[in-house]
DNA sequence: GCCAACGTTGGC
DNA sequence: GCCAACGTTGGC
């Protein structure tokens, strides 16, 4: 199993939202980056990823199962992106944030402080028992 | 194919 | 609201 993270602004889609639709998840869609697209792509079914609040909160705050493997983004008129289906598996006990991450030089190369920007990111095993653990799990 | 201009993301 | 990082676009 590989391990990723995805992000969210809570103000487009948050967590709680996310929860709330249950087992069944939710059509991860929107992603317009070649790099993401491809994370995207080696994405199995089963994988989990953490689940990031950007800009407000600026942390990890669950944990979300790859549901259905990628096929075309329906909000792509280009046809040229992928999405996934995401379900949340479970919250953190407690939210790791973007400071927590910073401070703990293990994570120094994660790819949430190496490449900010990019949205879909793999997460090393070593990373996401850290995190985990650092989340009360 | 290079590179300047521009747009977007996301931390601060 | 600003700005750094970085991806994309378009002129040459």
């Amino acid at each position: 199993m590989k391990y990723w993270l995805v992000k969210s602004e809570p103000s487009v889609w948050s967590w709680d939202q996310q929860v709330a639709k249950g087992k069944k998840g939710e059509a991860w869609t929107g992603v317009r980056n070649h790099s993401a697209k491809l994370n995207m792509m080696a994405m199995k079914k089963g994988d989990r990823a953490f689940f990031y609040h950007s800009n407000e909160g600026k942390e990890v705050v669950g944990i979300v199962e790859i549901v259905k493997e990628h096929y075309p983004d329906p909000t792509d008129e280009s046809g040229k992106f992928v999405c996934v289906d995401i379900a949340a598996d479970k919250p953190l006990k407690t939210p790791v944030t973007l400071v927590a991450v910073k401070a703990e030089k293990k994570l120094a190369e994660m790819a949430l402080l190496k490449l900010s920007r990019l949205s879909v990111q793999p997460v090393t095993a070593e990373e996401w028992k850290l995190v985990c653990k650092m989340g009360g799990l």
